[in-house]
RNA sequence: GCCGGGUUCGCCUAGAGGUAUGGCGGUGGAUUGCUAAUCCACUUGGUCGAAAGACCUUCACGAGUUCGAUUCUCGUACCCGGCGCCA
């Protein structure tokens, strides 16, 4: 079950928490935590004993019936009374526990050494750039589109609202083919093919992400009145939420399991629509299609042991950006400073593509190493040689629909009006040139 | 939605108020001239302890009855049947 990571974790590793909290400038409450868990473990080795001297009298008064005798009353009330004492300090504990509970499952990751220190997204620092700028300047694929007729986006506002939009024909084929593209590309790689399911609980979200600070990036599905109400529907009393990304339901996918290091690294391909409330992006990228509320992905996740996470984390990067070099767009990768890298992660890279309306790179995939957050919190482990650890989980974009588009669009313009389709997408296209 | 049957370690399984049985698999060890067999130990999580060890916890989940619940009662989730409804 979620939740039960413990603070143990926290002892164990105080020293490496401790110094990535302060990396973080994290007003985190460390020392609240280790507090509460002094006195509750305190309180514990009270109830242990409790429990220990009334086991034992049962096991007396067992002993004596099966000999046909009769404990006594003193016997009885003695037992009594410790079942009364070990009542009373068990309903003491949830709210050390909840409290606990609640600190644990929101504790920043420990950072990987290697992160530069940066106080937001304009300190992280670019590692390397690929590809030749293709055009320096050119329109908004949004007056691009809408001259081609291959998207609505005043009939999807009235429909839906802002941020959403209709794709069509062509354009429509287009994202169908990137996904596939990916799919194709990462299965030759040996990644297995994932359709997750597309709603999840609260209760598994919480432990693939910081869920306080994320639950505002989410659509929740179900209404808290229906259950209320007896309605002869099924989840009623659960909540569930759209899921953001497949990360997050592939990550829960082996919740409670114990994997044998043998099979381990598992590598996966995820493709999922993706929602998003972009709550806190009010008059951000409003044009076009850049940042909507929803969009398809396909995802890079692994699996791994501890000690090749490491590595891992640059097979996921350097797949996501062959994707780019076959599509044939200039990007950068950088390297995710500790004020922009989020509460889960221990290493982030992005790979951010060069958008020639904006003349700026801007993101086109995050590429996380997660390190044992999440399996801590999702209780997934491995076996090797009989001892267990908690596995590292990792996850990629490989292609994000609408932002790989927008790319796409921007970048293969030609001044004629039409666009070209990308080497590597023609055959899923059926053509080569996108035209009114 | 209604009526049955179920959920016990990674997997299979026994147990019907007295403290969870056996097997498979896995790990470690012992032994033996044969790609293997046999035997022993360990194989939920945690607390105290320097250690040896002791103790607690664990039978889907939650509540109740009890000195004591895998077992009895109530509720919930999920799985398998049957009926009904339905894309």
């Amino acid at each position: 079950m979620v939740g039960l990571l413990s603070p143990k974790y926290v002892r164990d590793n105080l020293e490496a928490i401790r110094g990535s909290l302060k990396k973080r400038k994290s007003n985190y409450p460390l020392e609240e935590l280790l507090k509460l868990d002094a006195e509750c473990r305190r309180i514990g080795v009270e109830l242990q004993g409790l429990r220990a001297s009334r086991n034992k009298g049962s096991m007396e008064v067992a002993e004596l019936k099966k000999a046909k005798k009769e404990p006594g009353d003193a016997k009885m009330k003695e037992l009594s009374g410790i079942k009364e004492r070990i009542e009373s300090i068990e309903a003491s504990l949830p709210s050390y526990e909840t409290r606990i509970d609640s600190l644990l499952m929101n504790m920043p990751n420990v950072l990987d050494d290697n992160v530069p220190f940066g106080k937001d997204d304009g300190d992280n620092v670019e590692i390397r750039k690929h590809g030749a700028i293709i055009r320096s300047k050119s329109p908004s694929h949004e007056d691009i589109l809408t001259k081609l007729d291959l998207i609505d986006l005043e009939q999807a506002a009235k429909v839906s609202g802002a941020r959403f939009f209709y794709l069509k024909g062509d354009l429509a084929l287009l994202e169908q083919a990137l996904i596939r593209f990916a799919i194709d590309e990462l299965a030759a790689k040996g990644y297995t093919l994932i359709a997750p399911p597309l709603l999840m609980k609260k209760e598994y979200y919480k432990g693939v992400t910081a869920f306080g600070d994320f639950e505002d990036m989410l659509y929740k599905a179900t209404d808290p009145n229906e259950a209320k109400e007896k309605k002869a529907i099924e989840h009623t009393e659960d909540e569930l939420y759209m899921i953001g990304t497949s990360e997050h339901p592939i990550a829960a996918m082996y919740a409670d399991k114990v994997l044998s290091g043998s099979e381990l690294p598992k590598r996966f391909i995820g493709v999922s629509p993706c929602f998003r409330r972009e709550a806190g992006a009010h008059g951000k990228d409003t044009k076009g299609i850049f940042r909507v509320h929803h969009f398809y992905k396909v995802e890079q996740f692994i699996f791994s042991r501890r000690d090749e996470s490491a590595v891992l984390f640059d097979e996921l990067i350097e797949n996501a950006e062959s994707l780019f070099k076959k599509l044939k767009i200039p990007y950068r990768i950088v390297d995710v400073c500790t004020g922009d890298i989020g509460t889960v992660a221990a290493r982030k890279y992005d790979l951010e593509a060069y958008m020639p309306a904006q003349q700026e790179y801007r993101e086109m995939v995050s590429c996380s190493n997660c390190t044992d957050w999440q399996s801590l919190r999702l209780n997934i482990k491995y076996d090797e040689r009989g001892k267990r650890d908690y596995v590292h989980t990792l996850n990629s974009t490989a292609i994000a629909t609408s932002r790989t588009i927008v790319a796409i669009v921007e970048n293969y313009y030609n001044d004629d009006g039409t666009i070209t389709v990308p080497d590597a997408l023609v055959k899923y296209m059926g053509k080569s040139k996108i035209s009114r």
